[in-house]
RNA sequence: GAGUCUAUAGCUCAGUUGGUUAGAGCGCUUCGUUGACAUCGAAGAGGUCAGAGGUUCGAGUCCUCUUAGACUCACCA
């Protein structure tokens, strides 16, 4: 043995595994009768961006890794299913930065075009990720990998929303949505980030009244102007119609009251614009006014704001400003105003507002058996504080917006007859690549359908448009050929919400064609991931699941911690504080960049990756190392006629009966702790076992004995490989194959070996 | 506004159901090792376990309050 652990054979090692087959488990013939017996043990890889390098989020899938190795050992026919995702909005939003840098936008393609070059952009980094997992030592079943956009796993997405529409789930509808105008599309309100900013609030005459405002800029939108029912000021305006003094010339509102209005906020009055503010929206339903957009898709002001038409909302927000101070409308402003700004979540843009035509999910029937399965305890979480904030959640949810207006991402399989819907919009380019915006009624006769079709970029369809979900050439109805279909795309969790059906073969049209994966592996046994995407993924999933097999897709979630960097921020590429995981296993080795990712981690709670960590892990991986090695010197300075592990136990001495006593309590209280999710314990108990127990006491022992103390000096060591394999793969595995071959021991991988038992 | 979490050695953190002198890594001090160990070993300094009160034979561990910080959710102009 060398003088020091090499981690450069840590390839070979993963060779050896895969060709092994150990990380493809069999399906037994008859896969749903087997399985109670088998009790087969699955976990599906949280899908990474297939375009994503490998971060220390990634590195955490050792704790999917360390579960999946024991239950391997442990018997159980094991799966853990990896996969890639094309993530809709992340990838396109890489992609147009990318696109950017070349001075050019995503306006300057039709979408079919700009969807094969993201598609191209993918596959070249989709490779690197699957390599980098594989360097990591993830006994993964590479067979059974998945990309999230594979024709088998995309139709069978679009099988569920159909079948969702059939069941009256799905609807279009035109409300107040999260619209970034920079990303070009709509958000659900978990992609919103809220940020405390100091900004200005405006206080500026309107009638009769003086009203603050943070928004002066969509008074064009205006249509009523609001005060508290109880408000004595002002009772007498209210059911009036006002005329007020405008910067495009006097316009009038209504004067409502409604709860809404707190008295107590600056005036006790305010401009109610149902076209740009959430609030507003809801009190413009209550009480029947209209809806005014005065701002645009692409942001600026459009033409209901008068002179400022085509403003940006910033640029109109200064200019409002400054001519209504010129003529006295401003009051005051307060420009230490702190408030919460919606930004997106990708681009830090801020959010607008905006109504929109938009496909919604009813998920009331969704949402309900995943709050009494995790009421029930057929969901299980670990650490059950989660619980809690999923069941609030679930309890609280809304409808779901399921549509986005990108083009990365599989369509939504709806078709409009352009002939019976002639108010829809269209933004594609003409065959000399200029863009045409205009309503298809406009335009019918100077575009044939496949120019359309062609360059399309978008279509905006009224809510009231008619459309079917099957594909069709022609319409139904009218028998027109020019068909076009919906140019939204689903919102990624809509897709990656299926992923446990998806990857296991669940066949949405008929659930008795599903795969014999599905009739074996699911439920899977645990969901491994991390708790900021507990609503976004996991409770989609488990809507899902529920919806369509009636049960649950995993049974237990086992939510983990955060990665963060020295100052206890999240690591992410956006802040530029990521520490590369491959960067240290090349310099201390996989096996000690995984023991430090576990190694006295308390259960979901965040913790700091630190060189220091690291190092010392890779000396614990060297001690093994030299323990081993120390081990087989001294087997061969006695030179014994036979090596065997067969323990004489009248032979035994103190030393011998006490390390065998602590390997006892160490299997028990290992296999304790892997049950239980307790990794930081059981990788620390071990560590200390192993060094001190076998190193510093045990084998210093055993440097003055004869030949009688080789069974009990392998069993433990080799017991020890057995206990720590899951934590550390490559070193144990290394030794295990050397020490077979020295001293003739049954061929075994060690990643196949059983698991060790207490003997008492 | 509602909820959750954290507060333990100089630093980063463990301490699962309350039970003997509170632990690890790194750092620090002294000594010893260059034929297992990128060193390793032995010994050691260092903590009123945020503060106050309570339950208990016994609390870092459970309860209440206080203080400080982090996060999640929520429609405040």
């Amino acid at each position: 043995m060398d003088k020091a652990y090499n981690s450069s054979q840590e390839g070979q090692i993963y060779e050896l595994w895969l060709n092994s087959g150990a990380f493809t488990p069999k399906v037994p013939a008859d896969p749903k009768k087997a399985k109670l017996k088998d009790n087969p043990y699955s976990i599906i890889l949280p899908l990474p961006n297939a375009n994503d390098p490998m971060h220390m989020g990634h590195a955490l899938f050792t704790i999917q890794d360390i579960l999946v190795r024991y239950h391997r050992m442990l018997g159980q026919p094991t799966l853990w299913l990896p996969g890639g995702d094309h993530a809709g909005i992340e990838t396109q939003f890489v992609f147009e930065k990318k696109l950017q840098k070349e001075g050019k936008s995503r306006f300057d393609f039709d979408r079919q075009t700009l969807y094969q070059m993201i598609w191209d952009f993918v596959e070249e980094n989709r490779k690197l990720n699957q390599f980098q997992m594989k360097k990591l030592g993830f006994s993964m079943d590479w067979t059974r990998y998945h990309y999230s956009l594979e024709p088998k796993i995309v139709d069978n997405v679009l099988a569920t929303f159909k079948k969702l529409y059939n069941d009256g789930l799905v609807y279009r509808d035109e409300k107040i949505v999260n619209y970034c105008t920079h990303c070009g599309t709509a958000f659900s309100n978990l992609e919103v980030d809220y940020v405390d900013e100091i900004g200005k609030l405006y206080y500026m005459k309107y009638g009769p009244f003086i009203l603050a405002t943070t928004r002066p800029e969509t008074k064009f939108g205006d249509t009523a102007v609001a005060v508290n029912p109880k408000d004595k000021r002002y009772i007498k305006y209210v059911g009036q119609e006002i005329t007020i003094e405008g910067l495009n010339g006097p316009f009038t509102v209504k004067v409502i009251a409604d709860d809404m209005v707190d008295m107590k906020f600056g005036t006790g009055v305010v401009k109610i614009t149902p076209g740009h503010d959430p609030n507003d929206f809801e009190a413009s339903i209550r009480h029947h006014l209209p809806i005014k957009k005065v701002i645009g898709f692409d942001g600026r002001m459009t033409e209901l704001a008068g002179k400022y038409a085509g403003l940006t909302v910033n640029q109109a927000r200064e200019k409002v400003v400054a001519d209504m101070q010129e003529r006295g409308m401003l009051v005051k402003i307060d420009d230490q105003y702190q408030h919460r700004i919606g930004r997106c979540y990708r681009c830090h843009h801020v959010i607008e507002p905006m109504v929109a035509p938009q496909w919604y999910l009813k998920i009331d029937k969704l949402a309900k058996p995943a709050t009494e399965a995790a009421k029930s305890g057929q969901l299980k979480f670990f650490p059950t504080r989660f619980k809690k904030a999923y069941i609030t959640w679930m309890e609280n949810i809304r409808d779901w917006n399921i549509s986005r207006q990108i083009v990365w991402g599989p369509r939504i399989p709806a078709w409009y007859c352009l002939d019976c819907n002639p108010d829809i919009k269209l933004n594609f380019l003409d065959k000399n690549k200029n863009i045409i915006s205009d309503f298809y009624k406009n335009i019918k006769n100077k575009y044939s359908i496949d120019e359309i079709n062609n360059g399309l970029q978008s279509l905006v369809a009224p809510t009231d448009a008619a459309f079917t979900v099957e594909k069709t050439d022609h319409c139904p109805k009218c028998k027109s050929k020019n068909i076009i279909q919906e140019t939204d795309t689903f919102d990624t969790w809509f897709l990656s919400g299926q992923w446990p059906l998806s990857t296991l073969g669940f066949n949405t049209t008929d659930p008795s064609k599903s795969s014999p994966d599905f009739d074996y592996f699911y439920p899977t046994t645990v969901m491994d991931t991390l708790w900021d995407i507990l609503f976004f993924w996991v409770a989609r999933m488990t809507m899902f699941g529920l919806y369509l097999t009636g049960d649950v897709p995993f049974k237990t979630v086992h939510l983990h911690s955060k990665v963060t960097d020295a100052k206890g921020q999240k690591m992410s590429k956006s802040k530029g504080n990521v520490v590369n995981p491959l960067d240290m296993t090349e310099k201390y080795g996989t096996d000690a960049l995984r023991m430090s990712l576990v190694y006295g981690i308390a259960p979901a709670s965040d913790f700091v990756v630190s060189e220091d960590k690291i190092r010392a892990q890779r000396n614990f991986v060297n001690k093994i190392w030299n323990a081993s090695r120390f081990v087989e010197m001294l087997i061969d300075r006695l030179n014994p006629s036979k090596i065997s592990l067969d323990i004489d136990k009248l032979k035994l001495i103190d030393a011998d009966k006490d390390i065998l006593n602590k390997l006892n309590k160490i299997i028990s209280s290992t296999t304790k702790n892997l049950e239980t999710y307790h990794f930081g314990q059981a990788s620390e108990d071990l560590y200390q076992f192993f060094w001190k127990e076998f190193c510093d006491l045990y084998i210093e022992n055993a440097k003055d004995r004869g030949e009688e103390a080789i069974p009990v000096l392998l069993t433990v060591l080799i017991t020890s490989l057995k206990l720590l394999h899951p934590f550390i793969p490559f070193v144990t595995e290394e030794i295990y194959q050397y020490l077979i071959e020295k001293y003739n021991f049954k061929k075994e991988l060690l990643i196949s070996s059983s698991w060790p038992k207490n003997e008492n």
